[in-house]
DNA sequence: CGCAATACCTTGATCTTCTAGGTATATTAT
DNA sequence: ATAATATACCTAGAAGATCAAGGTATTGCG
C-alpha cells in the first residue's frame, strides 16, 4: 500500500467485500479495481488479499467458482453470499462510526460543533 | 476500544498527538479526553496509550515533565515538540488521503462522482 | 527463446492493539 | 479504621492484519 500499513489494518475485508458488491470478480482483478477506484491510494498486495478471500470463503461470506478467460487462463471468481452482504453492511456501519469519531477528535470534540 | 481493533491500528499515534495539540496532558487524562471528544467511540486502553507515548518521546516527538496535582498525586505531562507537530501534520494528511480513498471505493470509484 | 504480464498461492517478519497483569496513592463507603 | 474504588503510572505476552518475498504456471510479445 502506499498508505501506511497500520491504517489499512482492519479495512481490507470491508474493501474486498465492497468490490464484490458491484459484481463477481477474481482476485487479481480486485487488486487492479481497488487501485483504480481509489486513484492508486490503495495498492493492496496479493499476500494481503488472497488470505482475506480464503478466510471469507471459509466463513461462508463468499462463494467461488472457476471460469476460463478468453485468453485461456483460469480465473477464480468470488461472489458475495447473503451472509457476506450482511457482514459488509456491518463493516460499513462500523467504518462510519470510526470515521466520525476521528473527525470529532480532529476537530476538537463534538462540542466544538455545537453538539454539546 | 469499542471500535474494531483492526480499524484502530495506525490511528492511535495520530489521535494521541491530536489531543496534545490543544495543550499538555497526562496519559490518564488523554484516555478520558479521547472518549469525551469521540462520544465514547474511542476507549483507548492504557496498554495501548502508554507504549505510544514512550515511543513518541524516545523519537523526540514529545517531551515530558512531572507535575504535582492538587490532590497530591504525581502526573506525567506530555508536550508536543516541533518535530511532533510536523509528524501530526503528516499523519493528518495521510489520514485524509486514506479517508478519501475509502470514500471513493465505497461510492464505486472516483469516476462515479464525475471525476473521470 | 526470454521477459513481462497474468493469475494463483504461502511463509515469516513486522507492527499495533489488547488482555491481563503489577505498583502506588488518594478518596469514599462501610 | 478498613475496605473498596478511582486515580495514575507501567510492562509482558497474545492476537490480528498487512507486507515482503518468495514460489508455481500460463500467456503474449519482441
Amino acid at each position: 500500500m502506499r498508505i501506511d500499513k497500520g491504517l489499512m489494518a482492519g479495512s481490507g475485508t470491508m474493501l474486498a467485500l465492497t468490490l464484490l458488491e458491484s459484481g463477481d470478480m477474481y482476485g487479481y482483478q480486485m487488486i487492479e479495481e481497488l487501485a483504480r477506484r481509489s486513484n492508486d491510494v490503495f495498492q493492496m498486495q496479493e499476500g494481503t488479499l488472497y488470505p482475506i478471500l480464503h478466510t471469507l470463503e471459509k466463513g461462508g461470506y463468499l462463494s467461488s467458482y472457476q471460469r476460463q478467460a478468453p485468453t485461456g487462463r483460469t480465473r477464480k471468481y468470488y461472489k458475495l453470499t447473503r451472509k457476506g452482504r450482511q457482514l459488509l453492511a456491518d463493516k460499513k456501519s462500523e467504518w462510519e462510526r470510526f470515521r466520525q469519531g476521528v473527525s470529532d477528535v480532529l476537530s476538537g470534540g463534538a462540542e466544538a460543533l455545537g453538539l454539546a
